[in-house]
DNA sequence: GCATTAACCACAG
DNA sequence: CTGTGGTTAATGC
């Protein structure tokens, strides 16, 4: 018999990381989701979710930065997205067949919760609101991947690399100073090409000042310029 | 043809 | 892990 614990305890109703679809639980609901899920930390480095691997789980990552790798034909890898909370993670792979089709790994420290399938499509199947904002969430990422897609075959190295940069500052950081959370060669499979070519690439907009770098640590300078390069 | 772009390799710190 | 230089292949003008 299942315990139920007393909604005061409920760490979902109070979480400050809830998802915009979670946001319209009601108590009852938040009570499942509560019952129902773990909440555990990830180190930089860590593996949140492997490649291959079957699943009951819906992944929600409360803090950090995570990338979603796939390893494509011989052990190459490749970044399909850097992830920031509050998101949901791997939601098309449990939907589809249960299998995760990419990995997931820290990149900063990460908090994430794991949620019970058969609970979380109750709530969807229950609740057509809840439904329609995860609908949202999901579809504004599918765009996400489609224009990343485009641009990635689309755009120069230069261009990409530039628009990845601003990225970060206006979408991720906030800032036109931030921490690189990414190796120079996890760089190179962001964008689909060598960590050489990166080097060689942020090395030119450092002579140019279009930006400082003090290892990790990248300054925009001339944000203008950089847009501008970023539609090539 | 010649220039540009970027991958791959080797090597050094 | 980061940075450099040489080489090579593809593509564009």
């Amino acid at each position: 018999m299942e315990r139920e614990k007393p909604i005061q305890d409920c760490r979902c109703q109070g979480c400050n990381f809830k998802s915009i679809p979670a946001s319209i639980l009601n108590n009852e609901e938040l009570k499942i989701l509560c019952n129902n899920s773990v909440h555990i930390e990830f180190q930089p480095g860590e593996k949140i979710i492997k490649q291959g691997s079957f699943t009951t789980n819906i992944v929600y990552l409360t803090q950090g930065l995570a990338k979603l790798h796939m390893t494509g034909p011989l052990n190459k890898d490749e970044i399909l997205k850097i992830a920031k909370s509050s998101v949901f993670i791997g939601v098309p792979s449990v939907f589809a067949d249960r299998i995760f089709h990419y990995s997931v790994s820290a990149l900063t420290k990460c908090e994430a919760c794991f949620i019970d399938f058969n609970s979380f499509e109750q709530l969807v199947k229950d609740n057509g609101t809840f439904a329609h904002e995860l609908i949202i969430s999901l579809s504004e990422d599918v765009i996400g991947h489609f224009h990343r897609c485009v641009n990635k075959t689309q755009k120069n190295k230069t261009g990409y690399i530039a628009e990845i940069l601003l990225d970060f500052a206006d979408n991720y950081f906030e800032s036109n100073d931030f921490t690189l959370p990414l190796s120079r060669a996890e760089f190179g499979e962001l964008i689909g090409s060598s960590r050489e070519t990166v080097i060689r690439i942020l090395q030119e907009f450092i002579n140019d000042g279009l930006i400082k770098d003090e290892g990790k640590k990248i300054t925009i300078i001339e944000k203008e310029k950089l847009e501008k390069i970023s539609e090539r």
